[in-house]
DNA sequence: CGTGATCTAGATAGATCGTTCTAGTGACTA
DNA sequence: TAGTCACTAGAACGATCTATCTAGATCACG
């Protein structure tokens, strides 16, 4: 099965580059991880790694966003949606043994500098989530501008404790961050309802 | 002079891995960029790469304290010392050319995983930061629990901007965090004269 | 059955990695 | 003056890296 090979080589190589970078992962490893045809990465992916790594961030981005909206969803207001994501994070890092964290964090920082291409798609998926967050806070009569940063804000909180949680191996910074986000989701919510 | 060699190995593998990353910064690009002889790395640092990368953590992570420390020192409040903190980071950020943000960040994505002592590093270097800003904000009257996690939020905060700033090439992360930041901070402390 | 196209398999190349090694330089001390 | 020690200099080693290449397996379809 062609597309399936494909798959798994693409989720493979997202499984390692998120917990070891992008410089830090192997074509020879992602082959092993994914159970794949050394010959077959070359094949599907002519453009070699950085090709690979280009799908690699837009998938991960791509899921990572469908997940997170899938909390949104399933909870009974805005900000349950927010206090369940960092929780949901909370338990998946710490299931995980503090491996997954961020798709795209660690692959983001290594390239920025050096690989203007991955840097470019670190940059499009970062600007998707924001957009998709930002249109949840619109959604609950959040003025326009605010609702961006709002969401922005959190994307970015939600960054910096993947960070501290993964670096200290504990999952209070993610607690703490998303103490901080439901505090200020609460307040911009409660700004809207008392116009 | 000895010290002198061994100080710009230190400052040229700090500069180089901060914007690179640990595996991306190969021994011999550091000895290049520190107009150092190779044999010396090796002469300075017999562990090799992973105890020049601790002490690069080490050294980055007490540089940057002392850093931040000066900033809110020449502020006349704890407000305005947050306030500059972020629009200083976004001015230096803008300066690199957004290589040069938090001195730690690629490196304890990428060796969270993977190699324990420097994650160990980066772990306390960041337990460092938070308990520094959590003084502040304890002498500004503000409970220690609050004051903790207050300084931990806005570290994580800065963080996450860090990452956008430079995924995006852009300072507009670091200013909406910012303003967040301020926010809140002003809002902890209007909580403690009121009382 | 035959024939391309697609995919698998891994040997190979050439560069670079971290590290070790030996040799040498220069300065300070006995 | 001889000897010791800190430091410099870079050749060399084995491992590993990305990428290419050839050959064989598998498939869809005439």
């Amino acid at each position: 099965m062609a597309a399936d090979t494909r798959d798994r080589i693409v989720f493979g190589a997202a499984t390692l580059m998120r917990r070891q970078g992008y410089t830090g992962t192997g074509i020879k490893q992602i082959a092993t991880e994914a159970r794949a045809p050394f010959g077959s990465i070359y094949h599907f992916f002519p453009g070699g790694k950085d090709q690979l790594a280009a799908e690699v961030i837009r998938r991960g981005g791509y899921f990572f966003q469908v997940l997170v909206e899938s909390v949104f969803d399933a909870a009974p207001d805005l900000v349950t949606g927010v206090r369940d994501c960092f929780e949901g994070a909370a338990e998946t890092v710490r299931a995980t043994d503090y491996q997954d964290a961020c798709p795209i964090a660690t692959i983001a920082l290594e390239v920025a500098s050096t690989n203007e291409p991955l840097r470019e798609a670190t940059a499009e998926v970062f600007e998707t989530w924001i957009a998709a967050a930002a249109d949840r806070f619109r959604s609950a009569g959040i003025p326009a501008k605010d609702a961006r940063e709002l969401g922005a804000a959190m994307i970015m909180s939600l960054e910096g404790a993947f960070l501290l949680s993964r670096a200290t191996r504990s999952t209070k910074p993610l607690e703490i961050a998303g103490r901080a986000a439901v505090a200020q989701a609460e307040l911009a919510l409660a700004a809207v309802s008392a116009r």
